[in-house]
DNA sequence: GCTGGCACTCAGTCCGTGCGAGTGCCAGCC
DNA sequence: GGCTGGCACTCGCACGGACTGAGTGCCAGC
């Protein structure tokens, strides 16, 4: 009905206008700003019902309202349309990107241009390993028995590992086991790799069996080590802009920034159909997190997911905005990263 | 005369206590909790003496007295010690960088065992190329026109760089091209590397001098770029902590460490002699600066420098600790790289 | 079901006061 | 000459009361 239809027009006015004024709004501002075509006192009836409904609340007796994460949910969900990117927007992200020389250089920008388009805290997921395949395995000798693991993945990423092995090596070992590894793992996805080193172990020859064992290992190791899914993250500096959002401190979201393992674990849940994932205050189920909002998405070429990427903010953010840049961004550094 | 003396005894007690405890420091309070074997009186005059030279200031007029960025300077130079690390810092520096797999885990964990001594940022750089050699170069076909070069240095650095061919390049010459190189190049200092392209491009067989040019060009480019000085930092949560320190706010501050080319600067102008590096307040000679310090040292392997590390904070800081601090870690990863 | 009117609530602000920490100066003492 | 205790003075800050105004809930009327 209308009825209802017009309490949703309220939220919304309430959720737009305070999050560009960071003040509570009350029934007459509301009235004066927006064309509603009802008095103050309608509102305020509409108001006392969506307060009732867990929507808005009032920080004190007799200031306006302000929208809880269940308002801004509700918001998210149903009353906003995600905005188009201006075309000035569009180009700055054309000319950020481009240009960039390897992986490393193609993540930094991408974060640095995130958090200037958004005015948040940008954070770019590393490709995740498991999800690439492998396009060259560099074995080069440091020391008599030492090695250098060097593996290069077909998303630009390159990992390195230090390698023990039980006794010196000969060079001409080096190179046989150069060949080997990667007669059998180049193209094949990381995440098959593990299951191979038995059978490689198996038809190896004898006198490089040792050495493929110690390098698997170290391979296998590489691969499933979740703590090198690395994050790159940018504009922490736009923490201070936003500082009266976190009313204690911004001491616990810096630490879970620098941390990164739980903001990893936000960013790397992702949809792999593109959809841009918002999670609101409580929702993010960690304390450090509890007064901000995540805004995330997956990017990846076609149907491959590569990783997450998104923005760290206050719940009191603009959400078609962001959603709309992060989504944007997703969709070049996926391209980007196809062509390579 | 012990005039004199006596008058620096009061400046290092008014540091240490207003170090310790953000109140400005009065006379009496200094009568009290130190044996300056004088009544408050006579510190009274002392204080005006050193008010008069700069080395103090009061914040109003009946407050206690704050050191300057002078008194500071003094206080560093002439009037403290370097404090001995206790035997469990000394533990946990060990403890923490022990288990590193690879040059980035390193710097990773230098950089948060830094920030949680100093309770301050703090910033490695990471091994200088130019000071590095070639440890192994490596060249990937990821295209038919596009090659990956892998530079790997005997610090451990891997730098990738991603080169356009001219034309579609055999899978041969790649082989062929990764030969010439290694013997061009392994072994060189990187500083050097870049007078040997022209001699290798005279020497190299006919077929490969147009890759050869472009290589090389990729590999000067690489080695000269100094935006790839990288920078890890770490512990920027600690800035919340000390907030109270920076009236304005934090922002430029997190701008300034963002950004990194400015306490790159810093950082990397260090002394060769392991000489522990003091700036102060303004003499930083950067506006994001002024009310900062910055405590830096060069670290690496006996007379070889390799980058510098440090620390940032407020001008209101334990030099002293963190000077030990920075000290005792940089030596420990110079001993840890100097192994590999 | 909407509207104007009205009484009520209460956070923020302003202002005046008192307090206390800290100072500078001075006369006296060693 | 240098140190000390005493004393008057200054001034930031914390406390408390009054005022203001935005905003609300409720109610009678349309």
């Amino acid at each position: 009905m209308a009825h209802d239809e017009r309490r949703l027009q309220v939220l919304r006015a309430i959720v737009q206008d305070f999050v560009s004024t960071n003040d509570p709004v009350g029934s007459k501002a509301l009235a004066d700003r927006h064309d509603l075509g009802v008095s103050p006192a309608t509102i305020r009836n509409d108001m006392a019902v969506l307060e009732e409904q867990g929507y808005i609340t009032q920080p004190h007796t007799s200031a306006g309202r302000v929208p809880t994460d269940k308002g801004y949910r509700l918001f998210v969900d149903r009353l906003s349309s995600v905005k188009p990117l201006s075309g000035a927007e569009r180009k700055a992200i054309e000319r950020f990107l481009d240009g960039a020389v390897d992986l490393h250089d193609v993540l930094g920008r991408t974060v640095r241009l995130l958090a200037q388009l958004t005015h948040q805290v940008a954070v770019v997921q590393y490709p995740t390993l498991s999800r690439s395949a492998v396009r060259h395995l560099e074995v080069v000798q440091l020391t008599g028995s030492r090695l250098l693991l060097v593996l290069i993945t077909d998303t630009g990423r390159v990992e390195q590992r230090v390698v023990e092995c039980p006794a010196d090596v000969a060079r001409d070992d080096v190179a046989d086991l150069r060949a080997l590894l990667n007669s059998a793992f180049t193209g094949a996805r990381l995440a098959d790799a593990g299951g191979k080193v038995p059978e490689l172990l198996d038809t190896a020859p004898p006198h490089l069996r040792a050495l493929v064992a110690a390098v698997g290992a170290a391979l296998v190791e590489t691969l499933v080590e979740p703590g090198e899914d690395r994050l790159v993250v940018g504009g922490t500096a736009n923490l201070a802009r936003v500082a009266v959002d976190f009313p204690g401190s911004l001491r616990p979201l810096l630490e879970a920034l620098e941390e990164q393992v739980v903001v990893l674990k936000l960013i790397s849940e992702v949809d792999s159909g593109g959809t841009v994932l918002v999670r609101i205050g409580e929702e993010n189920a960690h304390e450090a997190l509890a007064g901000a909002s995540v805004v995330s998405v997956g990017y990846g070429t076609g149907d491959r997911a590569l990783g997450g990427l998104g923005i760290v903010g206050p719940t009191r953010m603009d959400y078609p905005g962001n959603m709309a840049a992060v989504r944007a961004v997703a969709r070049y550094v996926g391209h980007l990263l196809a062509e390579s």
